[in-house]
DNA sequence: AGTGATCTTTGATATATATCAAACCGCGCG
DNA sequence: CGCGCGGTTTGATATATATCAAAGATCACT
């Protein structure tokens, strides 16, 4: 688990958000730029915390959590490699809302909101990967939040290996990794991991799906498409 | 209900978006904009259809509806004047995922995607207004998922009654209006209407409230924003 | 290889919420 | 005035999902 140590231009260069950006925008973001490590299951920031800038996924992975007064708490999205998360929070000057923490442990840079904000004024370039940037987050969400509301728990768990299985692409032919341990995952998909286990237990006796450990067979793609719909 | 014939300019100064925006920008704004007039349950676009640019309510209501291929349907917003739908499918260039509807007669105007496009460019203060919109409703967004995840429809209904009597403000003293229907307001609330009316009066019957109609009568305050949190 | 610690499965049960069916109400309209 | 109709309430029941408890598996680390 040795972590390349990336440049910091470069390490902001593939993101999306940042890959389009000129060189002097990139020199000039990079100058309120720090590079931050976490160690897994540590606590990037917490809920009610202000807003201090935007965080960029290098190496690693994050989870966003809401968490109820209660202790109950949910995952609400998964960040990986080239992903940001707080933008929202940045730009509003809300506090956050979410617990962002590593499921991994996790390359990050931090940019400054002042930062941030002085370069949104001086490049419309930039605004204009923001703005495509928060649409894209906001559809996102929207999608997801349409997806819990609409779908009973079977449906949503096909629909997340079909994603799963789209995203990672033909290379695997039909076969799916699990991006995470499974109660995270669960969580995700507003269920709690006793239902997920017992779906995925379900998909399986009815052919769909064959599960080894954290490795998910898809044995009948189209069904599960059906099922996802 | 006589609609009064607003002129489009000082139409769109009085929305959120569009408020701060110069004489100039408006100027260029109009030139791509266009009144329109939607009865009482008809439809302004449905899921699926390509984004044809921004709508701003200037009077009445619109939901916003995530629809199922199975005919099932839930509110996710519910739109008023000064408020502005389908930015982000106009900036992505996304199909519409929601369906927006007419809950009353409502006046909007309409600004072409390309005019939109365009001025972002032109304006950074438009960007910008851009910018701090769309945080804004992915920030909502966000609170709202949350909101349904974590919560038991108890408390989403009190939570919904106490925003309401926050966004109305002291003005009416411990009164509230519900802005629609009961049948929608449950569905935006993610349950049956059969749920929230059952909901409703338990509240009433623990005497946190008094429900006459559509008019709601807050006699616990205190108790209510406990059971929201 | 052993050994905790974490993750996962399984079973029994409780609860929240949906569904179906019918009655009820307020209200515009003939 | 009565009539019909959308919206609302109520009741009985079904289903989905959560909770609690414990056993089992997996995996990092010694």
């Amino acid at each position: 688990m040795a972590l390349v140590d990336v440049p910091l231009a470069s390490a902001l260069a593939c993101s999306q958000m940042f890959g389009v950006l000129s060189e002097s925008t990139l020199a000039r973001l990079m100058t309120g730029t720090t590079k931050t490590f976490f160690k897994r299951g540590s606590i990037v920031f917490g809920r009610g915390a202000p807003a201090t800038g935007v965080h960029v996924v290098v190496s690693g992975q994050l989870t966003l959590c809401i968490n109820a007064a209660q202790g109950g708490e949910h995952v609400i999205e998964i960040v990986g490699p080239g992903g940001c998360v707080g933008e929202a929070e940045t730009l509003t000057n809300g506090p956050h809302m979410v617990t962002a923490s590593a499921v991994t442990d996790s390359q990050l840079l931090h940019i400054a909101r002042s930062t941030i904000l002085a370069e949104l004024d001086r490049d419309p370039l930039f605004a204009r990967s923001m703005i495509r940037d928060l649409s894209t987050q906001l559809y996102r969400r929207t999608s997801d939040f349409g997806n819990v509301m609409l779908h009973k728990a079977t449906a949503r768990v096909a629909r997340f290996i079909i994603d799963q299985l789209d995203a990672q692409g033909a290379k695997t032919g039909c076969h799916v990794q699990l991006p995470m341990p499974k109660g995270l995952i669960a969580s995700r998909l507003n269920m709690t991991q006793e239902h997920f286990s017992r779906t995925l237990r379900e998909l399986s006796t009815q052919g769909r799906i064959a599960v080894k450990g954290g490795l998910i067979d898809v044995t009948d793609e189209a069904g599960l498409r059906l099922l996802a719909a």
